[in-house]
DNA sequence: CTGGGGTCCT
DNA sequence: AGGACCC
């Protein structure tokens, strides 16, 4: 966890602005301050006008541009990369990152010197002993949970063998737990020294063995900070109660603060909890007031950790019903065993090696009431900004080559494109629409309509803003006449977020070549390889990526080369981070795949947008960016729907008739 | 008058 | 298409 990212970015690109109190605004909002600003009463968050005042003299910068953010991640991420043996390393967010160190850490166990454990040397690379630094493994590095615990005391390796020592299994799993955590405070000690000297941004780290443990525990001392949290870990044998540090740490959390408790979530548990709430009736300050308790009304009460692992009603089953209940669409099956393992301290999700290739990727901007979107000019205006950046975005994170370069091709593309929008939180009304005391504000939804993605998109030989206009007017006001219906006259009311992204990215996808055979495969909705269980039937490439993880992580090199190859690159001494940044290694994914099936051309996306829009039939201004659209462009010469109005290609029609016989 | 991103799941 | 979660 990189210290208050944004503004470390700032001081990164400035060191005027360090040690002054610093503040990042989007809108009317500080999102972050560095910890000068915090000293004099900052926070996240918080209202401008608040900030101001609590704090005159703060710089204030614009953060809403995410660019150098994006890149200042990944300079660091990459950084980080180099020091790891198994690749896995992976990021949340623009500020975190979870590295899986246990094979470095299980090498390094040997190679404590016995003799004098004080002076001891960690290995970096398991090919060149001489690359590592020295350390001192009769203590632990940073901060421990619990405090106090005299980290030389029973500290270290000379128990080697006591083996007559009536231990029992439980204190030798500990105490060898012990040791490989102590190994990962020093490497975490280490990559924090090296993230700051090297690249200049601080961290606070946690150490531990699970990506729930380890997130916890670095957030107990913030900034420039590390905690490993120490053994013993859980009652591993049934038995008599004993000592169990994941407990004692987590217990006295609010069930809120565990990572995958969400506000949903949580407010459902209290409510379930409140309305049983005989167990905790003599805890809380709180007695159920009310006997129906809805979930958002977010109870003024407090469940930690320890009340809702104790409680009777928390069974895996009782939190899968609760968990599901109601709207709750984006549960996942098999949450209430899950939420019950957080709650014990288990958490068994793996440290996931990094894709090389988005999801998706998405660009906003939001109104407040002032600035209201209400305009179709408006509407044309942001939409216009908005694709330009997206297709800026769209080829430096899926063309490879350089700007200028002939070579320069689609190393992935997406397969749609779709629009989102929010109301203004002034326009959204609601007669209920007081605030209620909860945290988060109830957030409005967003509504949002999709398409293919035209390959007009994918042009590279026009300018990002030519390129974007034409998808504004193929797609995206189609789309946005979906989402807004109304007299075509009138604009839209109120609108306080527009969000425009492409998703459903598949590798390969081919350059602008050939519109291109691809026959019978229907791709509504794009085609996922997830089915693939049969064998070795032709699509040995699907069937490679089709499993979550199987995706090959380094496309070029094995893990074994890129320590050899940095270790050549760095001197002597030095693990990583050679002086060049930018050694393309990231970059490796090139050669590969490079012929996957291109995919039939879109549909003409214009075709399902104004289906279904009882007032587009009139709409002739459309006509040119009809034009523009594939349909227009098809071959086989472009024909008007008499029914829509939508311009087609003439293979289409046969097919667009049926659309309408369907009822579209 | 709470940002601008992301992930996965149903 | 939407909803939950994360930063």
């Amino acid at each position: 966890d990189y210290d208050c990212f944004y503004a470390s970015v700032f001081e990164a690109e400035n060191a005027a602005l360090k040690g002054r109190p610093l503040a990042v605004q989007q809108k009317q909002i500080v999102v972050t301050c560095n910890y000068e600003a915090r000293r004099r009463g900052l926070r996240k968050l918080q209202l401008i006008r608040d900030a101001k005042a609590a704090c005159p003299d703060v710089t204030i910068v614009n953060g809403e541009d995410l660019t150098r953010f994006r890149d200042a991640s990944k300079r660091l991420y990459a950084f980080l990369r180099r020091f790891s043996w198994n690749g896995k390393v992976e990021r949340l967010g623009f500020d975190e990152v979870w590295m899986d160190c246990t094979d470095i850490v299980k090498f390094n166990l040997d190679a404590v010197n016995p003799n004098d454990p004080a002076h001891s040397f960690f290995c970096l690379s398991r090919d060149d002993p001489t690359l590592g630094f020295v350390y001192d493994a009769s203590r632990l590095a940073g901060h421990a949970y619990p405090p106090e615990d005299n980290a030389d005391a029973e500290a270290i390796p000379a128990a080697q063998d006591n083996s007559r020592s009536p231990r029992t299994d439980r204190a030798h799993r500990q105490h060898s737990l012990r040791l490989r955590l102590l190994l990962g405070s020093h490497l975490a000690w280490h990559l924090r020294t090296q993230l700051e000297e090297r690249m200049g941004y601080t961290t606070s780290v946690g150490v531990s063995t699970s990506k729930l443990l380890s997130k916890l525990v670095g957030a107990t001392h913030k900034p420039a900070a590390q905690t490993t949290l120490l053994p013993p870990y859980g009652p591993s044998d049934g038995s008599a109660p004993r000592p169990d540090n994941v407990a004692a740490f987590l217990d006295p959390l609010e069930i809120g603060k565990i990572p995958g408790i969400g506000f949903k979530s949580a407010a459902k548990i209290r409510a379930h909890l409140l309305r049983r709430a005989s167990s905790l009736a003599s805890t809380t300050t709180v007695t159920a007031g009310t006997d129906t308790v809805h979930p958002d009304d977010a109870p003024n009460t407090t469940v930690t950790v320890l009340q809702a692992r104790t409680s009777p009603h928390l069974s895996p089953s009782a939190l899968e019903t609760i968990l599901s209940s109601g709207t709750a669409s984006g549960t996942p099956r098999g949450i209430g065993p899950r939420i019950f393992r957080l709650l014990h301290g288990v958490d068994d999700d793996p440290v996931a090696p990094a894709r090389d290739l988005p999801r998706q990727i998405s660009v906003e901007d939001s109104f407040g009431a002032g600035g209201a979107l209400d305009s179709l000019q408006g509407v044309q205006l942001v939409l216009g900004r908005l694709a330009t950046s997206l297709v800026r975005r769209m080829r430096s994170e899926l063309v490879d080559g350089e700007q200028g370069e002939r070579g320069r091709r689609w190393v992935a593309v997406p397969r749609t494109v779709r629009l989102a929008t929010r109301a203004s939180s002034s326009a959204a009304a609601g007669p209920s629409a007081a605030a209620p005391p909860g945290q988060p504000y109830a957030a409005l939804p967003r509504a949002s309509r999709s398409a293919p993605l035209p390959r007009l998109a994918l042009e590279l030989g026009s300018a990002a803003d030519a390129v974007a206009e034409r998808l504004v007017r193929a797609v995206l006001l189609p789309l946005f006449r979906r989402l807004h219906p109304g007299a075509p006259g009138k604009g839209p009311a109120g609108i306080g977020v527009v969000n425009v992204a492409v998703a459903n990215i598949v590798e390969g996808g081919g350059a602008g070549g050939g519109g291109g055979g691809g026959g019978g495969e229907g791709r509504g909705g794009g085609i996922r390889g997830f089915l693939v269980g049969t064998g070795g039937s032709g699509g040995g490439k699907e069937s490679e990526r089709s499993g979550p993880g199987t995706l090959g992580l380094e496309v070029g090199h094995g893990t074994g080369d890129v320590d050899d190859d940095d270790d050549d690159a760095a001197g002597k001494r030095e693990p990583a981070a050679s002086a060049d940044d930018g050694p393309a290694d990231a970059d490796a994914w090139t050669a590969e795949e490079s012929d996957a099936a291109a995919g039939e051309p879109p549909p003409a996306a214009d075709l399902r947008a104004d289906a279904d829009m009882g007032w587009a039939v009139d709409e002739d201004e459309d006509e040119d960016g009809d034009r523009d659209g594939e349909a227009a462009r098809a071959d086989g010469g472009a024909e008007r729907c008499a029914a829509c109005g939508a311009v087609m290609p003439g293979f289409a029609r046969a097919a667009h008739a049926r659309f309408h016989q369907m009822g579209g």
